[in-house]
DNA sequence: CTATAAACGAGACGGTACGTCCCGTCTTTAA
DNA sequence: TTAAAGACGGGACGTACCGTCTCGTTTATAG
């Protein structure tokens, strides 16, 4: 019971916590995940390491933070709504499919799904500030689609998305295949029409 | 270029070889994948440090042996096909999704997923020695329901099997729900229809 | 050669010294000189940290101060003389013993030898402080017995003093020995007559 | 009670043990004692912390080590014994004072008296193996005095040693006056008069 | 039925990073 | 204006493991 004493946030220095933003950034892409280290944060950050450990409980936290630090804003706009749900949703994944194609992408956010699947605490941040708020536009987007007609009313929205954008994740974060254009309008069209022969 | 001379495999301790295994998939267990260390796996196993660095790099190539010895064959028979593909796949993902649910099941799997997202060697070995034959039986089974016409003829069959087994790994892996049999009824159920009403 | 503004010592806090030297003298009884810190100073005496650094070079002055605030007129009686001189060296002497034999005592005094020896600057105010006035006093004493004759007059006064207070401080100091009355008696007597077997 | 497994010291690396004796003599030397460090002996000495932390208890019993390693056979010789007891005290004092005006010999000297101050484990290993055996050979001195009838028969040979080695350590320690030959000699003819004023 | 070479257990070694404590400085807040 | 509070850059602590490197000691063929 006995934790010790919270810092003052109203004190901390804005400066630090950039510096240690960037360079955990930074560091990550240079050394991966694995030879990440507090220690080289700081040092890179020109900053203590009890700075570090005084706003952060671990790397992944570091890093979770570093990564997401003014990202939140990116999910306000929603998906585009052109009536023409296929198009809509083929041009939104192929521009995240270039995304996770960007080398300085790549390291933390591998690193931090990663991170995640071992530790409950990191995941639910992860999920909750990243993964969440990346399907709600698709699940907004699809119920729209279901007012119009366009999608079957019954369907279960959250799953439908879960099968557009977990092949998508898994394909990457595995390395099983490419994320090209033609993936992801595989992806949308199957799931859009289902595998049952029309007749 | 002057590699160390290779031990010869055919001297090998075959008491020491399942004592590594037995601990390192006790440890995980117990202490995570994090604070799992070859130095505590050589301890519980009653074996010196240098006679696992003789035989895996690592110690997460000591866990994917640990964890896939002798579970190969699991992969032999197949999915089972009684002419209803709903059916068969709902069967097969339940019992699955069982598998997932358990808990010594769960460390090791998530432990070797995490550590090869940020080692491409590892996730080579990884998917090829565990996903790869799990998705193959799905492929095959499907590749029967297109012959007898239950799947229609131009669907890629792989990219269909992965709508369906990644947003239940990643479900999982990531904590973003439970695996129910419900959850998996729905899955087969939409990607057997598709999202697009029928007329 | 900017120094920085020397501190007003008209408007320093008596409470905060006060504070500050019961803290520093707890604290060393209770972790030892190695474990005292200036941190836990502040701490303990409710005070800040500057409070300390703004008054005080070092945690060893601080206890050197603390130890001595108020005892510096302990020495302006001088020894007894009732005209026996190995009476009253032997009277004071066991005083002093059954004192350093006190354990509150015992860690700042300690602590202070200690520091000095490392630390000439240190060593030279715990000697002027401490070990000087308590000396010149047992010079005084004996000067007074030179005149009466009850000493030679050639010795020379400053060492036979040190003969005296010397092997006492070292065996307390290095724990080579108890500090009895019968040691100390031991002491005087052989100072007075010396090793020489009398005719 | 669970204490760790004692390393087994015939595997010891005596090029390490040499190795640290070096860099600590030199360190304390050149930083002196409180800013000597075992992180900077390790380095200096090209060693691994652990194999420090493995070895020794702390900086100080690293330095006691490396201070008397290979002097302890200095004091099997004993003192001369010329027959003229004042002369071979001065002797033998006069080069000990040469030695504790070394600087070399000091700074170490000068740690270790003041660690065992606060240390009473130390202390006692100090005073075996340094005070001790330096003490005896100026006991069996006197006692061979004794029995030449040169020293009174009653006298308690042990405090008169101290009464001369004392002084001396203590003027040394607490810097309160130089070591010189004179000092010396006054020492010597004071201890063996004594104060009394002869008829 | 040895003898000999390997794999083995044990663990010391030079290192790196951990997470903590404290240093001495600097800044912010309330009296 | 001073002092409490405490965040900061920094350095050392003592610990845990890393991966390498001897040490004897099994052990298991090849002579």
């Amino acid at each position: 019971m006995a934790d010790k004493p919270a810092p003052d946030p109203s004190r901390r220095s804005e400066r630090s916590r950039r510096a240690i933003f960037d360079a955990a950034l930074a560091l990550v892409g240079e050394v991966g995940y694995d030879k990440l280290t507090i220690e080289g944060i700081a040092a890179r950050a020109g900053v203590g390491k009890q700075t570090i450990y005084r706003w952060w409980p671990s790397k992944a936290a570091v890093l979770l933070d570093a990564f997401t630090d003014g990202v939140d804003e990116d999910y306000a706009k929603g998906l585009p709504d052109t009536g023409d749900l296929a198009a809509d949703l083929k041009f939104v994944l192929r521009a995240t499919a270039d995304e996770f194609n960007d080398p300085v992408f790549q390291a933390p956010y591998r690193a931090l799904a990663a991170a995640g699947a071992n530790d409950e605490e990191l995941s639910r941040a992860f999920v909750g500030r990243l993964l969440e708020p990346g399907t709600r536009v698709y699940v907004d987007r699809l119920r729209a689609a279901q007012e119009t007609g366009e999608v079957a009313a019954g369907i279960d929205v959250r799953v439908a998305v879960e099968m557009l954008l977990s092949p998508f994740s898994q394909r990457w974060l595995m390395r099983t295949g490419e994320l090209t254009h033609e993936y992801v309008d595989t992806l949308v069209d199957l799931l859009l029409c289902g595998l049952r022969p029309r007749d």
